[in-house]
DNA sequence: GATATAATATTAACACTGTAAAGTTAAATC
DNA sequence: GATTTAACTTTACAGTGTTAATATTATATC
């Protein structure tokens, strides 16, 4: 049944032409200025075609946003992981993760601020690729704890702290541009050791 | 000349009314759920009458977002401050943008978040309201330098920090709602304390 | 008090939006 | 070759922000 092999193979490929000229759209032009037909003209089909790929507007940013955390998910796992000190390997993915929202804005906003306000059901349930992104920032928190460098907080809010940390920065780069921040580079580290000074103590 | 006042006093009330009917709808529907006809129709206005007031529809959010930036300043200012202990004071402070935050969720967000989306050239303008937030906290950073409670890093990237700080957490717990958060207070507490912490040392 | 003037509000229209329903076409199965 | 099934398009609807033209009102001038 080889044929129907070749038109799943089409039919996902239409998918993943729709989703990157979803992206490429949205990224650049904002998720509330890319309507379908914009979408639907990039890869030279009828609007309504998109409608058989995805449920709505809605769900395909949704599945934008599922690829987005999948990326966020990679390069952090891609670290080099320091096995000999667990704070160092918490501080370089803070600062990974920080430069993964700066190097893509409007996917890290298209995710985790644009989404919410569309899918209220957020997109960290069970299994799903935003928890295994803080599942690694748990695991890492707790190897801190057990070494007893971290103060003996428990794990979830030691790693909710450390999340809101590097989310408040990235967003407050990305949103205010022009605003007279340090030197980038400098307020970033300064964010994340500050933070994890505070966690010892 | 009493005319042109009592004229200028009820375009002024016109102006605050399509203002309020704006900021009603904007945080119970969401920006992008509210239109012009909607907002006219509340004010039993045709939709064009509210373009004699306000260039378009960013404009009116900006409008919306002022009020918002004044009634944070005012929050702020309104707190009793620990003469003797500034860091007492910054604690209270952090705590009270949060708890603003959480208390006018979708105006938070309007104002730090959709706002910038529309209006590139933010709202922190040289003498504007949001460049009087971020001075009140510069201010009260700057006592705990001086008294040298905390480290001597420059008065600019402290502030920077501690804003980072409080406006992820702010974000995070409006956006992802459903999220096995620790307890909200005392995860908004230990965000704050640890920063403190953190900028002692 | 009639008329001109200015301020204020409305109607009509344009080009665009997301999306549902119906229609078309081509391929696969019998 | 006829029929079913899948993929895609056309058409249509109700709604959007916004502009230009028009109408209405209230004031100022004569």
């Amino acid at each position: 049944m080889g044929i129907k092999e070749r038109r799943a193979r089409e039919k996902e490929h239409l998918r993943q032409q729709i989703l990157s000229a979803a992206r490429e759209l949205f990224v650049n032009e904002g998720y509330e200025n890319v309507s379908m037909r914009k979408i639907a003209n990039k890869i030279e089909y009828s609007p309504t075609t998109i409608y058989l790929h995805f449920k709505d507007k809605a769900d395909l940013l949704d599945s934008v946003c599922k690829e987005t955390l999948l990326n966020l998910l990679n390069t952090l796992e891609q670290l080099k992981r320091d096995t000999t000190d667990p704070v160092e390997t918490l501080r370089k993915s803070g600062k990974a993760y920080v430069e993964f929202g700066l190097e893509y804005p409007q996917d890290y906003k298209l995710t985790f601020v644009i989404r919410p306000q569309f899918q209220k059901g957020l997109g960290l349930d069970e299994g799903s690729v935003g928890e295994k992104v803080f599942d690694y920032l748990r695991e890492m928190v707790s190897e801190c704890i057990q070494e007893k460098i971290f103060r003996q907080v428990d794990v979830e809010t030691t790693g909710q702290v450390m999340w809101a940390a590097v989310h408040g920065v990235t967003l407050l780069l990305i949103d205010f541009p022009d605003f007279p921040w340090t030197e980038k580079d400098k307020l970033i580290d300064t964010v994340i050791h500050t933070t994890i000074e505070g966690l010892k103590a």
